[in-house]
DNA sequence: CTTTCGACCGAAAAACGGTATTGGTCGAAT
DNA sequence: ATTCGACCAATACCGTTTTTCGGTCGAAAG
């Protein structure tokens, strides 16, 4: 990609994460790239284009990162443990950085809710491949994998929470872990 | 209590549902109740006081009806069932009736805020309870019982959050119970 | 031919001022 | 003890004007 274009990006990133999308203007970032704002409608068609594409940016690095913590793990249950605890502390960096832009109603803008409906798909298939592995090599013992994999979904999404409104002192990996604990013993006593 | 003191919940009840908390006005009420404006004023100091004895009164009737679910259960597992379901059903019935109030930004009335912590140190405490009992009778293992009723509330509380957004086709009773299966036996296969 | 920019446009937001609502009070009546 | 009409002050509302801001265009620079 063209070098201004990814010089755009990144500063826009950083004025998006500082004042949030709606208060930062097209002045804003082409004044910091040390350009007037009709070049960089050269690079970019809109407003919204440069979100997206720094959106797009973060979502990549967020895969990759998820699909490195898998690889290197070595049974079902240690993939998915390095798949949660790496969701999990991805998601607490970006909070303190992004802390401006969930305040933010951008709920409406609707690529936003894509990104994030293409990030569920994402999670629920890997979630899926990697029980249908885990139940291939005996060690999990699920009925239907679908479900399954959106219950543990949902308990993971429930973690998230604390992230962004709650207090200070959060360990997401400890947390993560408990929650790990359970999904995979359960409480009953055999 | 008063009998009139009811009345006017009862009727504030019906118009906040209806209209709304910001577009029910005390005249409203005071009309539908039959009363002077200032009349109302004599059994309630304020409109968000009025509020908040609605709030109060859901809250004692929908923790009522979850004590009684877990009486009539007769083992800790079925307890927690039991506590699991009414839960989501009465949050459902709930869901439909407050649908205006939950579109409010009525997040900043604090006191909404303290209720919804009540009722989760209340919930913590129900299952803090049930998980000891479990133990007690040899039916649960787990290590730390404030943590797993954490884990369990957090695991509960992802469950909500369709009924508040998503699809009319949502059965929350089913979705409780797959989330219960994994609570109680994990996926590990032993 | 690629890149930059100043000047400009229209739509949407902010500023504003004046009017109407509305939460809440008070003193009198019952 | 209870009810209510009259009243107040704060704020919501509304129509208008002004400003801001995303986006376009054509010219010019290299």
């Amino acid at each position: 990609m063209d070098d201004k274009k990814k010089r755009i990006i990144e500063i826009a990133e950083q004025l998006f994460a500082q004042y949030g999308f709606l208060k930062t203007t097209m002045e804003d970032i082409a004044k910091k790239v040390h350009m007037g704002k009709s070049s960089v409608y050269y690079y970019f068609k809109s407003k919204d284009d440069i979100f997206a594409e720094v959106i797009r940016k973060d979502t990549q690095i967020f895969q990759q990162k998820l699909d490195d913590a898998v690889k290197n793990a070595n049974t079902p249950e240690n993939k998915i443990r390095a798949y949660v605890t790496t969701r999990m502390t991805h998601l607490q960096d970006l909070s303190k950085f992004y802390s401006t832009l969930t305040d933010e109603y951008l709920d409406h803008y609707l690529f936003v809710e894509e990104v994030r409906k293409d990030f569920y798909d994402y999670e629920n298939t890997v979630l899926k491949n990697l029980l249908k592995e885990g139940v291939e090599q005996n060690c999990f013992d699920v009925g239907d994998v679908v479900t399954i994999s959106r219950m543990i979904s949902i308990a993971i999404k429930g973690l998230e929470f604390p992230l962004f409104v709650e207090t200070k002192d959060y360990d997401p990996v400890e947390e993560s872990n408990d929650m790990l604990d359970v999904i995979f013993n359960g409480i009953t006593n055999h």
